[in-house]
DNA sequence: AAATAAACGCAATAACGTTGCAATGATTTT
DNA sequence: AAAATCATTGCAACGTTATTGCGTTTATTT
């Protein structure tokens, strides 16, 4: 299951056109096993002792993941990026999120698309929506 | 014009129990002139010389503010918040907000009311919802 | 005017993220 | 297989926003 994710990581990030370090994979790897947006320290904390990465690289990873589209980053209430592999349906299509306000995971509501354009004021130009319901999940209502 | 957001502000903390001191005045009155949604170090420029607070006092007394109810936090990509005044509209209706990815400037949509409900999980109970459109303002597009 | 508790200012601290630069290593070329 | 290349990494320092602790000030009540 894991070795199969980690596979794909790795061609994904060919594809990409870069290079496919152990770092970049694994990272990849993690949020494609992962349903929920994580954090910077969670992706950390999942990491193998044997691999532990310095800060600033997974940082710059993540980046790096984000700018080729092959995760998103969502914002949050609590200044803190949570970062989610894009499955097909996310790539090209704007999702809505859910955080809980008790225990602060996030998670996509694939199934949530929201509609491209929107009413603005004269001379506005409509770009991307960003739309956060908050609640408590299910294990904490 | 401003004397009155002044009195007006005066009064507004007064009745949520709290000691109208000059700067929470102040600060709620700048708020009040305000129509789009500011920053910590906005409404510390648009403080007058002869009353600068500190950074702190600030901070408290927009939390303090808005735990009264008289204002509201929107939360933003940039990690900063923005604070704005609770008009009548605000207070009891979620309201979506737009955000200009050049200049940065945050306006209420106030003609932008927000389904109450929102379909999700089982298990999962709503609270509440944040919206940002994000895109370019009449000045930068 | 005195008493009281809320609010304030200052300094220190926390949290998240970024930048510069020399060292490393994945990939291409020979 | 070895060398060359340059993207990526690790470390240390830095930047920004926001929070906490605590002694002092001040708005309000008595
Ligand atoms: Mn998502
Ligand atoms: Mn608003
Ligand atoms: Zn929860
Ligand atoms: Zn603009």
């Amino acid at each position: 299951m894991f070795i199969k994710l980690h596979r794909n990581a790795e061609e994904l990030i060919r594809l990409s056109g870069g290079r496919a370090t152990v770092g970049r994979i694994r990272i990849l790897s993690i949020l494609l096993a992962e349903q929920q947006a994580i954090t910077h320290r969670e992706i950390e904390q999942r990491l193998p002792q044997t691999l532990q990465l310095d800060r600033v690289t997974l940082y710059r990873a993540l980046e790096w993941l984000a700018g080729k589209n092959l995760i998103h980053k969502v914002t949050s209430d609590d200044r803190v990026w949570r970062y989610h592999a894009n499955r097909e349906l996310h790539s090209h299509q704007q999702h809505a999120h859910f955080k809980c306000t008790r225990c602060a995971q996030v998670i996509c509501l694939s199934d949530l698309p929201i509609e491209r354009s929107w009413p603005l004021p004269i001379g506005y130009r409509f770009q991307e929506i960003e739309l956060t319901v908050k609640g408590l999940c299910a294990d904490c209502s």
